[in-house]
DNA sequence: TGATAATTGTTATGGACCATATCAAATATC
DNA sequence: GATATTTGATATGGTCCATAACAATTATCA
């Protein structure tokens, strides 16, 4: 395909501006694509989509496998505990432990130390799904990784992002 | 909907289950420090928070910026072909594009060839604010990613990301 | 040629996610 | 015991993302 750069018509100056008109060739990203933040927020897109894709058995998005993850890693807390340590704010938590819930994945208890408080735990179905969740996120999502990058790159990888999301 | 209000004592299992109550001490992360995934979306968040904060006084949003530094690019493009390279449904690209043409810094211009599309260019003073953002994002922004990781991590870092970007 | 299909920018709309203010109940503080 | 704080929850608004639909224009092709 040839670039063809019309040539405007002279009659129809109104004091517009002409632009330069270009058709067809792929369009040159330049700088764009060493920019940190468009790099990492595209490869993020990905990453989610596949996960998704990976866990369309089990109905699970990322977060909430973070959920499952994180109260089976920490039994006994509560919800703002849960909530804060993944970046969740109160009033967000409440209807993704809803749905959590009533899917018999979590339950809430309230707590006899503190009234007002609800303790966080997996139920039995829950466990059993964090275990087929744990499988299908090695096995068909962070493998991929390896196949793309090599096991050394990939945890190159992770540390790297650690430390964005720690110290940046 | 209101859950069995207080009714439970304490000291009274009822058939409860009882969760190991935990106070105080940090959450463990366990396997979520290594989910691809998490750390990913939390480095992202975090590098779009600083990008936001070296921007404060140009006001542009790490997508304005794309927008600019795209058209910029590749002058004599339409709203679709500029769009759709970023990933932005061209409903969505409308507000956008009121949004940067409102404070001057790109135009739409209706092509002579094709008079349904809108060509579009960067103003005068667009091309000035696109300069100083680039060189805001340079000495504030990614110089940051030098310091935290060094040349050559920064380096490997976007190839990594690109790749999954574009090959996951 | 003329009828039909496709494209472009746009509007309207709904969903998902995120943030703030506020509330009642329970607890902590003084 | 009066006041302040914490916890879970509701209401609400903003932003981003996705789909349907429309008028104007252009492409297709019978």
């Amino acid at each position: 395909m040839t670039v063809s750069k019309t040539v405007e018509k002279a009659g129809d100056a109104k004091g517009r501006k002409e632009a330069p008109e270009v058709q067809g060739e792929a369009l040159q990203l330049g700088e764009l694509s060493e920019q940190l933040g468009y790099v990492l927020k595209r490869a993020q897109l990905k990453v989610f989509e596949n996960f998704l894709r990976c866990m369309a058995s089990l109905q699970l998005t990322p977060a909430q496998f973070s959920v499952l993850l994180l109260v089976d890693k920490n039994p006994g807390r509560n919800q703002t505990e849960i909530a804060s340590t993944l970046g969740i704010l109160r009033p967000n938590f409440v209807a993704m432990l809803d749905n959590l819930e009533s899917r018999d994945l979590c339950t809430r208890i309230r707590s006899t130390n503190d009234r007002r408080s609800h303790i966080l735990v997996l139920t039995d179905k829950g466990k059993a799904v964090l275990t087929r969740a744990k499988k299908l996120v090695a096995t068909k999502h962070e493998s991929r990784l390896n196949d793309l990058l090599g096991q050394a790159n990939r945890e190159a990888l992770i540390v790297m992002l650690s430390k964005i999301a720690n110290e940046f």
